[in-house]
DNA sequence: CCAGAGTTTGACAATCGTTCTCAACTGTCC
DNA sequence: GGACAGTTGAGAACGATTGTCAAACTCTGG
């Protein structure tokens, strides 16, 4: 059974204030300066079992660190992260998912999982000054 | 300048002669058990190398591991994975490139980069016998 | 409210893939 | 052949993550 626990809603009330995807370290850290302390090891079971349950997405980044965002949208989707500032934005792409389905039949392949993540510059990233 | 040495060769070699993700380490092995040992930090550095160089694909697996293979394609594509038995497709998309730059333009963002990769089952993993 | 059972925590050690160090080695060019 | 800059490799170092396990805590049913 799942209990509350003190370290586990400092873990889930940061991420409700946050909307860039962090790291379990980034969260450690974060949960110390606002002075409830919590282990390095629970926030990282903590973030696990929030994503095994949903709650959150897990994306790893180009050198291999996971990182953690709670998302508006609980279905299955897709981001669009902005490489200058991290700024996220929630895709859902309709096409995507039976284009995967599709290329997947077409080579005699089933039960197709896909992973789609999109990068870019936002606008203000592209235009700093103006 | 780069130099042709009898390690860069092995490994060279050794990715011609398959035809699915290997990771650094199991290459190390690979080439161990053929008898050509090369150092493992060599192995990183001249797979990581021909990555730059666009000579072979790198992909992340699910548990961050680096896996590496000489694709036919030379060009942007991506891939369709066997979950079972590791057997590769390259994929074209010609439906994702445009899908990706769009969904990046209609939120402001531009420089879109994406990374699409799909995984299933083949024919042969599906129905084992027969 | 209270005890007992079962969870959860956290400081620290351990893993594991990958990178770094640096002296010895080896293509390459003249 | 000889010089020189790129390359190698054994082992140390790294950094993210996971495992350990005794102490602390939650929740439930009296």
């Amino acid at each position: 059974m799942q209990r509350m626990t003190r370290q586990r809603s400092a873990v889930t009330d940061a991420l409700d204030g946050l909307d860039d995807f962090r790291s379990a370290q980034q969260m450690h850290e974060l949960l110390r300066e606002r002075g409830e302390g919590v282990g390095l090891a629970t926030v990282y079971r903590t973030l696990q079992s929030l994503a095994e349950d949903g709650a959150v997405d897990v994306l790893r980044t180009t050198d291999g660190e996971s990182v953690y965002r709670k998302c508006a949208r609980t279905g299955h989707h897709h981001h669009l992260v902005c490489r200058g500032c991290g700024r996220t934005v929630e895709i859902e792409g309709p096409g995507v998912e039976t284009w995967a389905a599709q290329v997947g039949a077409a080579h005699g392949f089933g039960e197709i999982e896909h992973t789609v993540e999109l990068t870019g510059l936002c606008g203000e990233c592209r235009a700093p000054e103006h």
